[in-house]
DNA sequence: TCCTGTGAAACGGTTCACAGCC
DNA sequence: GGCTGTGAACCGTTTCACAGGA
């Protein structure tokens, strides 16, 4: 196993436990890399290469056993676990990511909601109350939260993350768009559906331009 | 100007112009690769080898003029346009992302909101009432649409971004979690909640483990 | 034979270092 | 002196190609 996992590689794992997940529901007990590379949009080499970095899943001659692989994968992912997560920020991003129900299918639990907005604190979503922004210490430590979410506006989101993290919070998921400076052992991933959407208009506008 | 730029340097340009914009707001009429770089979270031979992959913006002992590489960023990421964009699915993602108001500020207009629920078809969002997601063609051609935002389940993806392609969209923001098979010449963002959180769940396990 | 696992080669993106212009 | 623009060196990732086990 080497020294340093790229995210690329990661991203591309999930993407082959969803395809092995597939596959099992239709009743397939083997896949091939072939297959995997298929459903995951890559190549096979990339499959065994990306897999190879953390043992040797596979037999020579048959391919992958799906249910082993897909827990090998499951394993490695942290998906046997399961992760408390505080979502800061109960606005339209927050109230969609609150209700998507794949993050509890697949192992987030959002134990507690927050946001500044003394006229949303106190409302119910579901089983959890809003609770004002203020107690965010008190709420990480009360459930043990691992993430949290930052889905607070550009302006707050540095305060909330400094916060969070002191109060023992290992890993942050930032939408907002603002790059955090947390100490180097708190992994932050970030999304900015902006950035996306300007990807995406230079990627059309380059369509045109020959090439 | 070489033949392909890659994806992470258009998600850097972004940071860049959003770096730009502040300064400006701050009143900053200059900005130097070190400044840029500082905001973006890069480094300034970075900076520099980004743009100049465009041209030669900046004042060598100088610096870049901060009006004056705002707007090359801009006509680069194809901002100085506004954009016809296509909401489908009317679920909890989607009125997140109408309601997103970067988006419009950002030159992104949503057009029209398409649904499969006839419950919510019919619905006023804002000023725009949601339609029958089989009308897709129609309203694509009737606002000569550019971009489409699928935010719909895996299931239905497939298909939507087939017909959406075909009736003369340009480019897809992908919410849901698969591979979308369009034309080469059809840019495809995609955008993966669940995915971004078990890289952060699977960095956040890393850091435990000594390195 | 089939398909994995893996060194080696190829590629692409990042960092370095400095020439050149203000 | 300061800071850009850029070839060259560096480094990580992807692709290739094949040895080796089922």
């Amino acid at each position: 196993m080497p020294r340093r996992i790229s995210d690329s590689t990661i991203r591309r794992l999930s993407h082959y436990l969803r395809a092995l997940e597939e596959l099992e529901r239709s009743g397939s007990t083997t896949a091939s890399s072939d297959e995997l590379a298929e459903r995951g949009g890559t190549t096979a080499a990339q499959v065994r290469k990306d897999l190879s970095q953390f043992g040797s899943f596979g037999k020579r001659g048959l391919g992958y056993h799906v249910g082993d692989l897909g827990a090998r994968l499951r394993a490695i992912l942290g998906l046997e676990r399961r992760w408390r997560v505080v979502l800061v920020g109960a606005g339209r991003i927050g109230s969609a990511l609150f209700a998507y129900p794949n993050f509890t299918r697949r192992g987030y639990d959002c134990v507690a909601v927050l946001d500044s907005d003394p006229l949303k604190v106190g409302t119910r979503w579901g089983s959890v109350t809003i609770r004002s922004a203020s107690e965010l210490e008190d709420v990480i430590r009360e459930h043990a939260a691992d993430l949290i979410i930052l889905a607070v506006p550009a302006e707050a989101a540095q305060r909330v993350a400094e916060r969070a993290v002191a109060a023992g919070a290992r890993g942050i998921l930032n939408f907002a768009a603002v790059k955090l400076r947390v100490p180097e052992a708190i992994p932050v991933t970030n999304v900015n559906l902006v950035m996306e959407l300007e990807a995406l208009s230079f990627a059309v506008t380059q369509v045109g331009k020959g090439a």
